[in-house]
DNA sequence: ATCCGATATATCGAGCCGATATATCCAGCC
DNA sequence: GGCTGGATATATCGGCTCGATATATCGGAT
């Protein structure tokens, strides 16, 4: 879950914590808001799985911007006293590079592309993907986009089921109302999809046959 | 959160627990699905609290139907052997008949008119109040719909100021998209609240004028 | 000089979820 | 009778997220 959004966001650039959480908030902050409590163990474990790595803080990036704010290291006007105070002590609060490693590039691949069991956060979970999916082929992006419209169609099917009939005024209305969602939802989907078609197959007189 | 569904469930007639999670799935399903690593717990924490208490499982109910199903006491035709080896087990198990007490009304009142930090799901807590606002008073199931409305209005504002610049063709796209979801709750509440107000004042003689 | 607020990393308790373990009842079957 | 499979029913486990909080550092205002 998360972890995918902090690879997707480490993919462009080397990103620390703090700076992390804010472009989180500032691009993805529409879909939820990522707390540090989430934040700092899902980088321990991408950082066990061998999918990010730290750059030390004092070296200089590899070959990126040379760091717009100085930030907290390699100073050239600094006392002797000053770096003493800083770097020997064990608990000195630096700022922690991430940088995503080529194995973190497969799996980002593959958590873009892991059909997850349909479970309580679908929603949270397609609207990741989806906004990182420029990093997917074609096919995959289709399939991802009818995957989630294959879940939105049935529990559309279900809630036109069985929805009105139970429940009081209010209750009747709420399921209404999230039906009507779910069917623009549904309705948005193919919409994409179609898009999605026709980019794949830009010839405007073979619509409608895939077969040769 | 899944306490006042529990309790909202409880106030029209006791149940256990399997069959509290088959209603919750049933009528409140489309919010979201409960699991049992959710809802004991709760259970016991309601129990803990003293908002319910269990009704035992041999005796019968106080005034409601008698068993549809005989459950697992009392059946006539019983062999001595059967009896003995039901009884005195102390790992039997069965039916926790949960029913609400008389705290669990003024808890079920406070959580259903609480004012909830905005969290992260905003979404659910606000759907679960709504769905048992039958049981409110009318100013009170105003006040509910208007802290949405606030709610949900802070957050288009914030779409409409920054969303559509940031982020590649997909991205944009999802935040238009959410945009406009949210613009049609806002619509839908506003349809709400209006509808509520004509409930409060039948006079149409009087509109515009709250004060007497 | 010192305090304040922004930056930055980290942890804690609690709640929820999906999976799983455990236990019982009942219907069908030989 | 005895056996099995499936529905009923209660309970726990590990893992993840959240909101709150602790801790530390730095730049700038007073």
């Amino acid at each position: 879950m998360l972890e995918l959004a902090i690879l997707g966001l480490l993919k462009e650039q080397p990103l620390h914590g703090y700076e992390l959480k804010k472009r989180l908030g500032d691009t993805l902050g529409f879909l939820w808001g990522v707390s540090y409590g989430s934040l700092y163990p899902a980088l321990r474990r991408l950082e066990q799985a061998g999918a990010i790595e730290i750059v030390a803080p004092g070296s200089a990036a590899p070959a990126s911007a040379p760091a717009p704010m100085p930030a907290t290291g390699s100073i050239d006007g600094e006392t002797a006293a000053a770096r003493l105070r800083r770097l020997p002590k064990p608990t000195r609060r630096t700022r922690k590079q991430y940088r995503l490693t080529p194995r973190g590039e497969e799996v980002f691949a593959e958590l873009l592309t892991a059909d997850d069991a349909p479970g309580a956060d679908e929603e949270k979970a397609f609207a990741l993907k989806f906004a990182f999916c420029r990093h997917l082929a074609g096919d995959a992006r289709l399939a991802l986009l009818e995957r989630r419209r294959a879940g939105l169609s049935e529990r559309l099917a279900q809630a036109r089921g069985s929805a009105p009939r139970r429940g009081d005024r209010y209750l009747r209305s709420l399921a209404e109302h999230r039906t009507e969602s779910t069917a623009r939802d549904l309705a948005w989907l193919d919409e994409l999809i179609a898009a999605e078609r026709r980019a794949a197959h830009p010839d405007p007189s073979q619509e409608g046959a895939t077969a040769p």
